[in-house]
DNA sequence: GTCTATAGTCGGATAGAC
DNA sequence: GTCTATCCGACTATAGAC
């Protein structure tokens, strides 16, 4: 158990950089399903075969790999989310700048495409070792939570809040106080609606009798998801 | 690593009854936080201020305290959840009885006390060790998911599946089909919003700015579930 | 039913040859 | 940068005294 933090400095190595890459590819693969501590390097290093002395010589240790593969789920996620977040976060800011609170037709479909890819993204089959290596983090979170806060993840959540205090309070600038927290809670309890299908998947299959959720099975939860979110916040407003 | 499975068979001897007591408290408690590997007997014996020898004595090994810890948080959900549980189980039975869909006056109440209930559980401190053992059972699901899916959990979930489409499609009998696993989706959904505060309760604190989810707390997001609920539901019914 | 002592196993780290 | 060999600590399970 005893970690050693002087990481020896890796090079721009190319046969450096294929083994580092498998054995982050076999962390993330194996930490999120069967934990970190039930992962040996023994098996992270099969896994990427590759010499488990190895793990020690580029990642300082089983803990440095752990984190390295917190970074590269963070550089992932932005992959898949960067572009979408990137353009919503610019189309609000200009909404934002000029005053305009075109909530229908302007604020509403950002929401929903923000929702659709973080359905998507909690549904696929690729981002499972991604959440299950999550949610493991949050039962007792480390510095290797802070990682993806700081990242996509962190940059999402305050994202869906801004849209939803500005959809549910047009024109008013940004929330602050009993409108603020109001506003979290919205969020919260929307994306929940997309979480539930990744971190309670096993129980979610069960109900719905399913053994996978398939292309078709994503589109109707998006909808769904979508749906609910414009009932939920059209509430408030004035129609 | 080797688990014996010849469980040797414990009385009703009262000194026994209390360190079976006190290891599964303490199961429940360090399982939940640190994960079942990261666990280790003795830890569990210490904080049960017990003999580390006796945990093979009555439950046969480490796995054997681990599937009681899971039987232990059944029994104490049914205690939490139990006669709210039946008690809308049995009202909801007579209105499908009579096939009266009393929509507005008895069915949307009955799930406003269902997941005031279950908010309740999933904030309470004192279901954090048992969510945070449910939710790293998730991540690859054993025999003990299906102690809780057999247990209180199956029958909420089944019972807000019920409920919501009792609510959604009034007066037709059980759901199927189509119909049905909009029912399923929608109940899903709409207990993610609850979920979320406890799987990603450190990044819903996080994002909050909370140290703590206290009563006050609770509270509003009780009201706010109960509302977006009712708005999701509402959507499709004629008003 | 509880305790002490120990056998047997496994895992993380690392030295040193290539 | 990679590999082999090995050390050493930590763990589960259990035998046997009380």
């Amino acid at each position: 158990m005893r970690e050693t933090a002087p990481t020896p400095p890796p090079q721009g190595d190319p046969r450096g950089e294929a083994t580092r890459e498998a054995l982050v590819r076999a962390a993330i693969e194996l930490f999120g399903l069967h934990g970190y501590h039930a992962t040996s390097n023994r098996a992270l290093a099969d896994a990427a075969q590759v010499n488990a002395a190895l793990i020690g010589y580029h990642f300082g240790g089983k803990r440095g790999l752990y984190l390295a593969a917190f970074q590269a789920i963070a550089h992932g996620m932005g992959r898949r989310l960067g572009s979408v977040i990137e353009s919503t976060e610019a189309e609000l800011a200009a909404l934002e700048e000029d005053g305009r609170a075109d909530v229908e037709e302007r604020l509403l479909p950002l929401l929903d495409r923000l929702l659709d890819g973080f359905v998507a993204m909690m549904t696929a089959e690729e981002s499972g070792p991604w959440a299950r290596l999550i949610v493991r983090e949050q039962a007792d979170p480390s510095e290797a939570l802070d990682i993806l806060l700081r990242g996509p993840i962190g940059h999402l959540a305050s994202l869906v809040i801004r849209l939803v205090h500005a959809i549910e309070e047009p024109g008013t600038g940004p929330a602050s106080g009993a409108a603020a927290t109001r506003a979290r809670i919205l969020a919260l309890t929307i994306m929940g609606q997309a979480l539930i299908f990744r971190v309670a998947r096993a129980t979610a299959l069960h109900l719905l009798g399913w053994s996978e959720i398939g292309p078709r099975d994503v589109a109707l939860i998006q909808r769904q998801v979508r749906e609910n979110a414009r009932s939920i916040l059209r509430k408030g407003r004035p129609t």
